[in-house]
Parts: structure tokens; C-alpha cells; sequence
DNA sequence: TTTAGAATAGACAGATTGGTCTACTTGTGT
DNA sequence: ACACAAGTAGACCAATCTGTCTATTCTAAA
């Protein structure tokens, strides 16, 4: 792997695991085993970093959740699937996305006020919702929301309440709502 | 107001905007005008003074919701109420909780890991749940999880994707739960 | 009026932060 | 064989972090 990549690679799992200020950049340095200059050589400051490591996660989760639906077929079968895949996430059934600690966007937009990530927390869940309206009845876009309100609910309550069976819950509403 | 809780009062507003890492000891102590040596007095470390700020808006948080709830009245009222209560923080229209900012507990919970904080803040999510319980048809566990799922994503929806109108979505949602 | 606790300012300590820099070693493509 | 980019270790910097401490003042109750 190319130190960029171990580098993003390595920083995403301390600060999805810790929280981003919480994590340094020497811890990241020592537990990749890279040099100082080689980071500040490909990354401008930690912020630069930060920002790569939002756009890796986009990709992984993105790919993964959009393929888990499209697998599932279109329309109704897509958005149910979205909520099978929940579920697998939360039970630890998915290894490229490490073990769950709840939304990582979510997460790093908390941590930060009037900054560049907030932008790209909003955009990750906008094309979210862009991509789940393109599977509802009509392409409604209030209904879109409805179902990524869904989604987030049951990543909260799966992290912070531990309440590890929150997808299902968040299927059986879903499935109303469809009918 | 006491030293002390001026120093809770005003950690908890930079703690909500900023994060609790990114704000530093010496700043509450020059935005409250209070000398170091007493904030040590009261408080044993920063960690204890997290704590404190935890307890706070729990009680705050806690006591403007259930009494938003309990002043609808009973049962399926007052759930229909909690969504309403949302409605309203989300449009800035309830001064005691400050501008609208997300839910400060899953904001402390992300920032922390194997953590006392991490307990408060699923002890705060379960109180909630409870009462919610105790106005549910048939005081379901199951129902009330739904309900709180429902909660959970319509703060996160509004804070992230900035959807302001998540709190009357997931009434249409608990109202179909509920009938 | 005495006295104890709460408060003050702010110097100080030791650790850690993000970031720069020098001097050197590697690896790769022409 | 040569040149250039990418890598190395780690010293160093200024700023900031949490937390301690001294020496002094305020305030309220006995």
C-alpha cells in the first residue's frame, strides 16, 4: 500500500475509534511507522488529512451500501435491502467497514463548527438520499427523506443506545411506508 | 450564579458548538472571567467538569421534553407532543436549549471511547426511552424503541443534512406506529 | 470581630500539539 | 549511470494542553 494510502487508512481507524481531535498526528505517525516529513510531503496540515480520510470513508461505505442494494434488485427490494445491510453492519458482518462505532460523518461533523468538514458530512448524506429517492415509488423526494431519517435513526440508536436490533425496527417502519 | 455553575453553563455552550476536545480549559476560564485555582477547587479535573456538563443538560433536556409530553396529556398525546417539542428546537424556538446543534449527547458519546462519558450518555438515551414506554399502548419495550429510533433520526437528520423538517416527518411515521 | 472558606491573578511545570527543517538513504525510469 | 522524487530519523519550534502552586483578597457566618 502507498504511505498516502496507509496513511489514510491507518488515521481513519484511530479516529473512527477514538474521534478525530482526540487523535495526533504522531500517534498516527508512530503506529504506521512513517516518517513526519513523508505526511506533511503529501498532506498539507492535519486538516488535509482529515478531509482525505472523510472522502476514503464516502467511497467504502458508499460502494458498499449502493451495491448491497442494486444486488437486491430496484425499487422496494433496494430500500429493504438498504436495511439488511444495517444490519449486517451492526453485527460486526462487515469487515471493509471495520467494527461499528456508529456513522463516522456524524461523528466528525460534531467535532467541528463552520469548518470544510461539515460540508462534506452534508454532501455524504445528501447523495445518500439522492440515490435512495432514486429507488422509491414516484422519486419522491419527501419520501427519500423520510427514509434516510430512518436510516440515521437506526445507526444512533444501534450506537449510542446499543440497541443492536434497531435495523429491523427501521424495516418494519420502512415497509409502511412503502405500503 | 455560583462559580460553579456559571463554569457548567458556559462549558456546555462551547462544549455544544465547538466539541468538548477542541475547547480548552484555559478558554472557559477566560470567557467566564474565573480564576484557574477555582475552577480546580470545585471540579478535579476537566474530565470531572465534562461530567458535570453531561448531568446539566440532562436535566435541562430531560425536564423541557417530559414536560412538553405530560402538559398534552397521556398515551398517544403525548408522543404525538414529543415530535411537536422537536419541531420546535429544531426551529430555534426554545431558548433554554440554546441553538439548535444536534443532540449534545451523541456529540459527547462520539468523542469519547471505553469511556464514563460513553455511560451517561446511554443512560440519558435509556431514561428517555423509559418514559416514552410508560406512554406507549400496552407500555411496549418494542414500540418505545421504534419511537426513540424515530427521535434519533429526526436529530440527526436535521443537524447533518440541515433538514429542518424532520421532526414533522416522523410524526407521520409515529402516527402510523401508533395506529 | 474574628475566622474559615471561596475567590482572585497569574506564574509555572511537564507533556503534547501541529508543523518545519536538515541531512541522509532509498528506489525508479530514462 | 544518472537524476529526481520519495522516503527515512528525529531534532527542533512555538503554541497549547491540563494541572499545580503561591500569595493575596473578598465575603459571610458565628
Amino acid at each position: 500500500m502507498s504511505k498516502p494510502d496507509l496513511l489514510i487508512h491507518t488515521a481513519f481507524e484511530l479516529f473512527y475509534k477514538y474521534g478525530i481531535h482526540a487523535v495526533g498526528i504522531n500517534r498516527i505517525l508512530s503506529e504506521t511507522g512513517v516518517a513526519k516529513k513523508t505526511l506533511y510531503h503529501h498532506f498539507a496540515s492535519k486538516d488535509a488529512l482529515v478531509e482525505a480520510v472523510l472522502v476514503y470513508r464516502d467511497q467504502i461505505f458508499t460502494d458498499w451500501l449502493t451495491s448491497r442494494m442494486m444486488q437486491a434488485g430496484e425499487g422496494n427490494s433496494a430500500i429493504l435491502a438498504l436495511f439488511d445491510a444495517l444490519d449486517d453492519w451492526f453485527h460486526n458482518k462487515v469487515a471493509e467497514l471495520l467494527p461499528f462505532k456508529g456513522c463516522f460523518f456524524v461523528k466528525a461533523n460534531g467535532e467541528f463548527s463552520d469548518h470544510p468538514v461539515n460540508a462534506i458530512c452534508q454532501k455524504h448524506k445528501q447523495n445518500l438520499t439522492t440515490f435512495i429517492q432514486a429507488n422509491v415509488p414516484g422519486r419522491s423526494a419527501e419520501v427519500a427523506q423520510s427514509i434516510s431519517l430512518l436510516k440515521e435513526g437506526a445507526i444512533a440508536q444501534a450506537y449510542v443506545a446499543g440497541d443492536l436490533e434497531a435495523a429491523k425496527r427501521a424495516k418494519v417502519l420502512v415497509a409502511s411506508l412503502l405500503a
